[in-house]
DNA sequence: TCATATAGTTGCTCTGGTTAACTGTTAATC
DNA sequence: GATTAACAGTTAACCAGAGCAACTATATGA
């Protein structure tokens, strides 16, 4: 299967150019959704566990999250462990959650208009093989 | 097909890293490969042809070639048009090519190891058609 | 208690992308 | 033929996002 790669890399640009406007009028880029995501999925997550999800060093999610709190969007309480943040979204934050949740899955249905289901699901299964041989 | 963009995402990174880690013992990057690669397939590429190829700006791909002229995997010829540039890759920018290829070549049968072809070729198939969708 | 590990932060650097403004060349229009 | 518009490429300044190294503060455990 020669050229896969670059099959796969010629879609990313053109995807998170769409999803960075998309998000931009709520002031987040998809790298700051991703903060919010988590946080929306896990209660009391800390930034070593968005790191370690992620795959991004510390100091990477240390400036998102101080980027979330300045747009009012997360908010830090400390965890059990003094040392520890736990992160949170604020109301303000759940609002604006739902708000681009909503808008992400339209882009996602226009974007795989016209694709069978079973092709998108096999892909999604190829995507974790690729992710599993890649670790 | 909710969190479609995510799985495709949580492969990125992972991968171009791989890629560049990959490319690093020849001082190349995946973005300085594109244009190797490009130079490869069209002879007498143009910058703004390169750019348009890969979606992005001008000053870009100007930077791109620069770099890879001084590594000296690449020359310039002015084309039929003295405003245009041609591009071409040099003898030792065929060889470094030639390795990376097979490099790369290889690290995609490692990664696609054990997933069925007909599941790539249709994943393959699904990048055309987001493409597509994206345009 | 003292050494070590862990969570998070700060500062600096690098890559790679963008826009705007510019030069030089070609094409088109009058 | 002269002027205007379009085009190829470059430069400069900027921005986003990631990485590493060094740091603080807290926790663990020998």
């Amino acid at each position: 299967m020669q050229g896969f790669f670059r099959s796969y890399l010629s879609v990313y640009r053109p995807l998170i150019q769409a999803l960075n406007q998309l998000l931009q009028p709520h002031e987040l880029s998809y790298s700051l959704w991703q903060v919010m995501l988590y946080a929306q999925e896990h209660a009391h997550a800390s930034l070593v566990e968005i790191s370690q999800y992620y795959g991004i060093e510390k100091p990477g999610v240390t400036r998102r999250v101080q980027r979330l709190e300045e747009l009012g969007y997360l908010s830090c309480v400390p965890g059990n462990d003094r040392r520890e943040k736990s992160v949170a979204l604020t109301e303000q934050g759940q609002r604006v959650y739902s708000e681009c949740r909503v808008k992400i899955t339209a882009l996602e249905q226009g974007v795989t208009a016209g694709i069978d289901v079973r092709a998108l699901e096999q892909t999604a299964a190829v995507f974790r093989q690729l992710l599993g041989n890649l670790k």
